[in-house]
DNA sequence: CGCGTTTGACCTGCGC
DNA sequence: GCGCAGGTCAAACGCG
């Protein structure tokens, strides 16, 4: 019996994600977030019983847990990884490993930004190649607080935005247990 | 005035 | 090197 992490056991919860995912850390944090384990918890916390379901019947007969394993194997390799089996929605990445701790959520929106707690300063906008969406930065403006993030529309489908954390919070949330407390 | 946003310039890593 | 793509800086600006 799986019992799902807390949702304080985040380093950079967001309250507001209805629809995944992606996950991704660091060589540095390895040990203090007990490795895989860890990221493995994301992905049971993340994604629904019937989620890992789908994810297996897309990934050949093998068993939720199995190709999971495969996904976290990938994720020491060097190169930035996606799994194209996966059906377009439920499109996993794993990114190569990072110095920071990364977290990556993908959310049915139609607000660009949401409130997730932490007060956030945009520093800069970009237009991507390949995507008709412009990927805006911003910091956390905590003092001494160097986490990052990046919110941009989904570029096949606009509908879905993806925000992408970078680095764990040196502070709490701010707001956090309001958000608890409302669920 | 204090603080956040805008936006073009600048920086950096990578592939050729 | 050079050029591209993506990430960041910072001066100007906007707004309470």
């Amino acid at each position: 019996m799986k019992t799902a992490p807390q949702f304080q056991d985040f380093p950079n919860p967001n309250p507001n994600f209805e629809d995944q995912f992606a996950y991704t850390t660091t060589h540095h944090h390895h040990d203090q977030l007990n490795g895989s384990k860890y990221f493995r918890d994301i992905f049971n916390y993340l994604m629904s019983d019937e989620d890992l379901e789908e994810l297996t019947s897309d990934l050949h007969s093998r068993t939720a847990s199995e190709n999971i394993a495969d996904l976290f194997d990938q994720f020491s390799s060097s190169a930035p990884f996606v799994d194209h089996n996966i059906k377009r929605r439920r499109k996993v990445k794993i990114y190569k490993a990072h110095e920071e701790f990364r977290l990556a959520f993908r959310t049915r929106s139609d607000l660009e930004v949401m409130d997730d707690g932490f007060k956030w300063r945009k520093y800069g906008k970009k237009k991507v190649k390949s995507s008709p969406n412009p990927r805006n930065y911003y910091k956390c403006t905590s003092e001494g607080c160097s986490v990052k993030k990046r919110v941009e529309r989904d570029r096949e489908d606009s509908s879905y935005v993806i925000t992408t954390y970078e680095g764990v919070h040196n502070h709490e949330t701010p707001s956090l247990n309001i958000h608890i407390s409302s669920l």
